[in-house]
DNA sequence: TTGAAAGCGATACCAC
DNA sequence: GTGGTATCGCTTTCAA
């Protein structure tokens, strides 16, 4: 069933059918449009959608790389952009990074053949300097053949950007802790490659040290950014002894409940012993038990405004720079860290 | 870049550059197909999917609808046929239906626009007889016009089918807490219209009634088919008094954590006060305290299935009827439902 | 093996 | 308003 079935059927030409169909209805004589609709119907007509887009050159849709779909840090992020796609008439395809680099920007590379109308990027970067250039690149042809970029959580590369504060987030963190009067912690954190893990480290450590506690006394410990790399590093700590640790944080909620996994198959109580905080607020914080102390990020804000800053047409933000969306976090305090008793009155 | 380009740039004319770059490289001279890959490079070079498509008629990608991205059920399914369809060569879209059978047919009109080579349906079938026809019908035209379809955990449809082994799954589980000594049990469930419910509903009840166990003793609730649904019901539950009842059995994992959640909100505590079941062993079921007894659904298996089924070709299967593959389900015991002492015995 | 040319299904410019 | 026609980028006969 193609345009011309359809055009033949209402009596008209495939030009009149295809600007009933698609195009402005304005100037197409009312009885002409609703005797194409009407073909159209009978004859379960759908419009060709590569042909569309030969023709005008893009596809409508929104094409999302993330890096893991199973993650609901990721999905949380595709419902946003979903759901404003939808309601611009725009479809949205995800296809997955895994976490590579490398496979980020061969993807961007397939994906530029599909000639989305947006091509919308989530994931934490990897400060990987090769790859970097390369996917800055092929964006930039992208963009140079008429398509829009957005990168979520990754900032300063020269696209429209929006932006979790990360630093923000474990900064308030940190104090909010400090002022329940935790002063010996432990912070589980991912490479320092991976950008979000650097951050909300960094933050913490900066929160730390502007309520006076210097990681001197403290320390941190590198593993992967999952729950396993969690459960490990606690499993770890345990093993060489906990020396008055008070308080683990973990740089996500997965490790965070890795940690708590952890801990507890050592036999110790989460919350009690030992004090775990997280950062994302995933599902799964408030069905643990303690309860996980966490900041939580407004993900599907950052979709919607991922979408917004790519239908927004930037001819005004032009001469502003790269437009940069910053999403708030907040923190969550629940029983997982609970007031260190006698310490609240030494916070100041 | 166009294909015409790169066939300027390498010396030969399209069809050949056409040849060398996608068709059989076969009767392509090698040094043109050096030439002209090297030309390609050169430029950045990438197809236009969609010229290729209006040429060729479809496109090299499996369409997957799901009923909700956020949640793990559906995203472990699309893990698996990524992994599957990335072997293939092909490209996953994914799009949401939330759970809509409207919105189902509607978006399998659009997708039979993008021509994609394979649609996957996964989600709980909702028995609504006037989309099913619908849906039926639209499907039948997408592979009359060379497309292949799967779907996943709805039997009864006539296409290839991955059916997750609900009724059996639930069948065991009932068995075993019969075995472990529960006698008084009340099954939290969705609508009957939702297959997936249902099935395990029906199934539940079966193995209790081959443990001897009447459901005259015991009861059903009917909420809806989230986390908050648990809640809710149980909420109630423990309002109206919960008159001995040993164990909660909730459809799914979801659900029974919305049911600990009240139990714990109303001071008591699930595992020693009141047992509690779910059904799919998502992630969280292991995190949470005291771990949830569930039923494991290989999902990623299930994926993988699905695109097995979508590339075998069915001219073999064809007069056996329309394939099937049944994914086997596993009983998880866990702390959320101990043996209720001295009762282990009347076990038969 | 290679190239010229005819589609693929739709859009858009340009006369009428 | 409407129809004819070039066009989009690529694939694929069909001859050579």
């Amino acid at each position: 069933m193609t345009l011309q079935d359809v055009a033949r059927e209402a009596g008209v030409s495939a030009a009149t059918a295809s600007r009933a169909l698609n195009g402005s209805t304005r100037n197409v004589q009312s009885d002409n449009v609703s005797r194409v609709l009407a073909a159209a119907a009978r004859l379960g007509y759908v419009p060709h959608v590569s042909a569309q887009a030969t023709a005008k050159g893009s596809i409508p849709t929104v094409a999302l790389v993330v890096s893991d779909v199973a993650d609901p840090y990721f999905s949380s992020i595709a419902v946003g952009i979903i759901d404003a796609a939808e309601a611009g008439g725009l479809v949205v395809t995800m296809t997955v990074a895994d976490r590579s680099p490398e496979r980020e920007v061969q993807l961007v590379r397939t994906l530029r053949g599909q000639r989305p109308q947006i091509i919308i990027i989530a994931g934490s970067r990897i400060n990987d300097t090769d790859t970097r250039g390369a996917l800055i690149d092929e964006l930039k042809q992208y963009r140079a053949a008429g398509g829009r970029v957005v990168l979520i959580s990754q900032p300063e590369l020269p696209f429209p950007t929006v932006a979790i504060d990360n630093v923000d987030g474990a900064r308030l963190l940190a104090r909010e802790l400090a002022g329940a009067g935790y002063r010996r912690l432990c912070i589980i954190h991912a490479p320092h490659r991976i950008r979000t893990s650097y951050d909300r480290y960094t933050g913490f450590v900066t929160g730390l040290e502007e309520s006076g506690i210097s990681m001197d006394a403290n320390f941190a410990m590198e593993t992967e950014f999952t729950r396993s790399g969690g459960y490990e590093a606690a499993r770890e700590l345990v093993e060489r002894g906990l020396r008055n640790i008070e308080l683990i944080f973990a740089v996500n909620d997965a490790m965070a409940l890795g940690v708590m996994s952890a801990l507890r198959d050592a036999g110790l109580v989460p919350g009690r012993d030992v004090a775990v905080a997280g950062f994302d607020d995933i599902s799964s914080a408030v069905d643990v038990v303690p309860a996980l102390t966490t900041v939580t990020v407004p993900l599907r804000t950052a979709g919607l405004e991922a979408m917004r800053l790519a239908l927004a047409d930037d001819d005004a933000a032009g001469e502003a720079g790269i437009p940069t969306v910053w999403i708030p976090t907040a923190v969550r305090l629940r029983e997982s860290t609970p007031p260190v008793s006698g310490r609240l009155i030494t916070v100041r």
